[in-house]
DNA sequence: TATGAATGAGTTTTCATTCAT
DNA sequence: GATGAATGAAAACTCATTCAT
C-alpha cells in the first residue's frame, strides 16, 4: 500500500465512521484524501472494494492490539493479568483509533464484506478466545460457550464506547470500573448466589 | 396511525435491519408493504422522515417490553427478581422482534434521527437506570455510573443478540448463563480479588 | 356552470394566477375550492381542460367589461368619448378582477389553449378593433394598422397594471395621465415632430 | 461561465421561452444542449437556480443592447435622437434576441426570482429611467411618474412583439410607425384636447 | 499517474388521475 | 355526487464510474 493509498483508506475510515459507506458519496471521499475522485479507482475496483480494504485494514489493526505483549497464561493467577494487559491494549485502540472503532462497529453483518473481511474478523476473536480458554482450563474463568463470552464482552467494551463517545470520553476511573465489573462478569460465580 | 401506516413501518423495518436506512431503495420498502412507491408519501415527507418513525415505533415497542410487570424492589432480594424479569423481557423481545434489535443497534449514532427519536432513546434506557439505582440503594449493585453499567449491560446484552443471529438462535440454558454472568457484572466486587 | 364548478373555476384562476397551471398541483386547486381532489375530475376531463376553462371565462369577463356601454362613434368627437369609457372599463377590471388580468398576460402562447380558447381571445379584442377602426375612418385616430395599434395600446396597459401590481394600486390621477398618454399614442402625429 | 454552462444556459433559454420553466422537464434541456441531464447539476444546485442565471444572463444582454451608443441628451433636440437610439437598439434585441425577449416576458413575477435576478431587472430599466428623466427637464417629455412612463413604453413594446411573433415580423414600416406613436405617448400634451 | 468533467443508470420525490367507498 | 387514499408514470436529482487530457 503507498503513500496515496494509505491517504485514501485513512480518509475512507473517517467519513465512513462518521457517515455509512452508503451514506457517503466517493467524491467525499477523494476530498478528505486530497485526491480526485478518479485516482480511488486506480487502486480499488469499485466503492464496495475500498470498504472491504478500509475494514481489513481497522480489523488487524484492532488485532495487532490487542495481540501486543500478550501470551498464554498458564498459572491461575497469569490470566486475570493477561485480561488486564488486554484491556489495556482495548482501551488504548478506543483512544488512538475511534473512528476505526466506530466504524468496525456498524459493519457488522455488512452485506459487502467479501471473504477477506470475514477472515479478518473472525482472526480479531482469537487471542481473545484463546485467553478463554485458557482462564478456563485454569479454572478461573466461568465455564461457558466461549464465543458467547467474548460476545458479552466485547459487546460490553462497545456500550462503553458508544457511553463515551457520548459523554466526550471516560475518566481513567470509569475505565477501571468497566474493566472490574467485566471480569467479574467472567469468572466463575461463587456461592453468592443461587441461580 | 391507520392499516397503511402500520403496514409500511413493518416492511420498513425489516428491510432496513436487513440492510440499512441509506442502502434502502424506497420501491423496496414499498414494494414488501405491498403499496405503490408514491403512497409512503402521503404519509412521510421523506424516506428519513419514516427512518424516524420506524425508529420511534422500535424503541417504544422495546421500551413497552422493558416495563412489563416491572416495579420499583424495596428489599435487596426483591432487586435481583426485577433483573431477571427485565431480563426475561428483554428475550422476549430478542426472540420476538428480532428485526426491530437489529435495526436499533445500527441507528445508534445516525445522523437523521431527529428530536423525537433522540428523546424515545432516552426513554428507553429509563427503567433500567431505576433499577441500577435501587440496587445501588439497596446495597447489591455496584456503586458505578449508573449510565455506565446501562451501557455495558445493554452493550453485552447486544453482543449476545449478534451471536444468536450468527449462531441461528441460543439455547435456552445459554441465556441463563448470560444473564447469571452479566448479573455478575453488576453486583459489587467482593474480597475474591484485589482490583 | 352550476355551484361547485364556479367555485373551481375562481379558486383556480387564483392560484393560477399566483403561480403558473402547469406549477400549480391539482390539489393545491382543490383545497383552494373547498372541495376534494377527485371532484374536479367529474367536470373537467385534465387539469388542461379546467386550465382552458378559466382562461375562457377570464376573458369573457374581460370582454364583457370592455363592451359596457360602448356604441360605434359616428361623430369625431364620440371617439375619445368611446376610448374614455372603453378606459374606464379596462381600469375597472383591473381594479376587480387583478387575479384575471394577471392570469390572461401569463396565458398567451400557452401550449394548452384549445380553439375555443383561441376564439374568446380573438374575440376579446374585436370591440378595441372597432373603435380604431371607426377612430381612423373619422380621420381623429393614426392611420396604422389596427392589429397594431391594438397591441402597443394593451401592451401599454397591461405594462401598468404590472407597475400597479409593484406598487400596490395607482392613483387616479395616475391612470388619467395614462390614459391621456395612450390617447396621444392613438391619434395622428400632427406637424409637431418631423419623423 | 466555460463552454458547458453557456451551451446549457443557451439551451435553457430556448425551450424556456416556447414552454414554461415548470413545464420545461430538465432532459428536454439537457438533450438541446447536448449534453447529459447529470451534467446541468455539476454547475446548478436545482433547475430553479439555473432559471435564475438564464434570467441574468438575459436582462444583461437586455441591458447592454439598450446602452449601446447612449449617452445623457444635453438639449431638447438631442433627446429624440437619444430616444430613437434606444428604439433602435430594442429593436435590434428583438430581432436577434426573440427568444429572450420572449422569456424575459414570462417571468416578470416568477417566484423562483432571486435577490440577483431582481437587481438585473430593476438595472435593465436604469437606462431608459434617465432618458425620460433627461426629457422631462428639457421640457420634451410628459411630465408624470417616470417609471409609470417607463411602463407604458415597455409594455407598449412587449405587446408590439407579441404581435410580431404571431404576425411572422414586423416591416420596417410598422416599426417605425410604433416608435412614432410611442414618441407621441411620451411628448407632453399640446393645446390638441382638452383632458 | 492523476485529474475532474461528463455520463447515465438509479434514486428520491411529485402529482395527475383513478376508483372504492 | 363527492371523497380522498392509492397509484404509477414522470419528474428532479444523485452519484459510482469512465475516460480524454
Amino acid at each position: 500500500m503507498n503513500g496515496t493509498q494509505t491517504q485514501i483508506v485513512r480518509a475512507a475510515l473517517t467519513v465512513f465512521a462518521e457517515h455509512t459507506v452508503a451514506a457517503t458519496p466517493v467524491p467525499v471521499i477523494a476530498r478528505e484524501a486530497g485526491v480526485a475522485a478518479g485516482t480511488l479507482y486506480r487502486y480499488w475496483p469499485s466503492k464496495e472494494a475500498l470498504a472491504n480494504a478500509v475494514y481489513q485494514d481497522a480489523k488487524k489493526s484492532f488485532t495487532s492490539y490487542l495481540t501486543r505483549g500478550a501470551s498464554a497464561p498458564e498459572k491461575a493467577e497469569a490470566v486475570l493479568t493477561a485480561y488486564r494487559l488486554m484491556w489495556a491494549n482495548l482501551v488504548a485502540f478506543a483512544d488512538e483509533h475511534p473512528e476505526a472503532l466506530a466504524f468496525l462497529e456498524h459493519q457488522q453483518h455488512a452485506s459487502y464484506l467479501d471473504a477477506a473481511s470475514q477472515a479478518a474478523a473472525r482472526e480479531a476473536e482469537a487471542p481473545a478466545v484463546d485467553l478463554i480458554r485458557a482462564g478456563q482450563r485454569l479454572g478461573v474463568v466461568r465455564r461457558a460457550d466461549p464465543q458467547l463470552l467474548i460476545n458479552l464482552t466485547f459487546g460490553a467494551f462497545v456500550g462503553l464506547t458508544k457511553a463515551a463517545r457520548a459523554a466526550g470520553g471516560l475518566s481513567p476511573a470509569d475505565w477501571q470500573q468497566a474493566s472490574d465489573a467485566i471480569w467479574s462478569m467472567l469468572t466463575p460465580q461463587e456461592s453468592k448466589e443461587a441461580s
